[in-house]
DNA sequence: TATATTCTGAGACTCAATCTCAATAAGAAT
DNA sequence: ATTCTTATTGAGATTGAGTCTCAGAATATA
């Protein structure tokens, strides 16, 4: 498996040991296109039968985050949620206030706007956030 | 003093009482153009001499937050920040992820190309959330 | 002034996330 | 395969921002 290849050179790069646990976690993570907290993808990895613990899988999603193999999302609402980055362009995210829906979207206008502001300030640019608080269609008229 | 107004009018909006506490906060938040989090807030009015606990300090900034008047930020640290916005116009934040800066930027093609992105999904927008995270040009080059 | 209602503060509580450390498992060496 | 060394794991303790509780204090109303 490719992704499996791509988890083992993250450790090895990290100087870490490839075990169960953290492949479970990369397995769940993969398994859907969600968005879930790291409780969800704890108790999607019990449901399947698999014991590992709330720490471990904390301390796995780090490195996957580190190694650019999942994303952090933080909504404001104390949670972090998480997705995982096989095959992922880069987008940012609508937030539907009402249901808690997450889609995706991406604007190269919106991109290099960016970088020139950036630019005009003389700074380095990291990284961003961009969310869209909505209310979507089927919140708006259910 | 005009600002004094304002809260008075937010307070009996909520059915609130206009208190000495009340407006401690309000004044502590809007003695600087800072973005600070409770715990900043809540030791500044302490140091000034006056006895404010931190409850009040959180229940205060929420009125604040609801009615407007003052924003909360949310920059992924799990602290929030707060600015006052008297004679605030809209802006969205720059973040240095060395030293901690923060500064502010509008751009009106990016305002105008989310409200286009969010009619294209036939959603309606609340509110948004956009912070460049950067490296400001002291610690790029100190 | 008496009475009703809201406000406040100290500290208990919550909850996501992190830390601790003894027991366990992985990998290397033989 | 067995032993040895070192990293990993998990249960539960801890942290820390933020919220809640409730008795006493302050304010408004009659």
């Amino acid at each position: 498996m490719a992704t499996y290849d791509q988890l083992k050179r993250a450790l090895k790069k990290e100087g870490l040991r490839y075990t169960q646990q953290r492949q479970s976690v990369w397995d769940e993570l993969c398994a859907t296109n969600d968005h879930r907290d790291a409780e969800e993808i704890y108790l999607a990895i019990r449901q399947s039968g698999l014991n590992v613990s709330r720490a471990t899988v904390y301390r796995t999603i780090d490195v996957l985050v580190k190694n650019k193999m999942a994303r952090k999302l933080e909504l404001g609402d104390g949670r972090a949620r998480y997705e995982h980055k096989v095959n992922a362009t880069h987008h940012d995210h609508l937030i539907c206030i009402q249901c808690g829906k997450i889609e995706e979207f991406m604007d190269e206008v919106i991109e290099s706007r960016q970088d020139e502001i950036v630019k005009k300030f003389g700074y380095k640019l990291v990284r961003h956030i961009h969310q869209l608080f909505i209310i979507c269609s089927e919140c708006e008229s259910p």
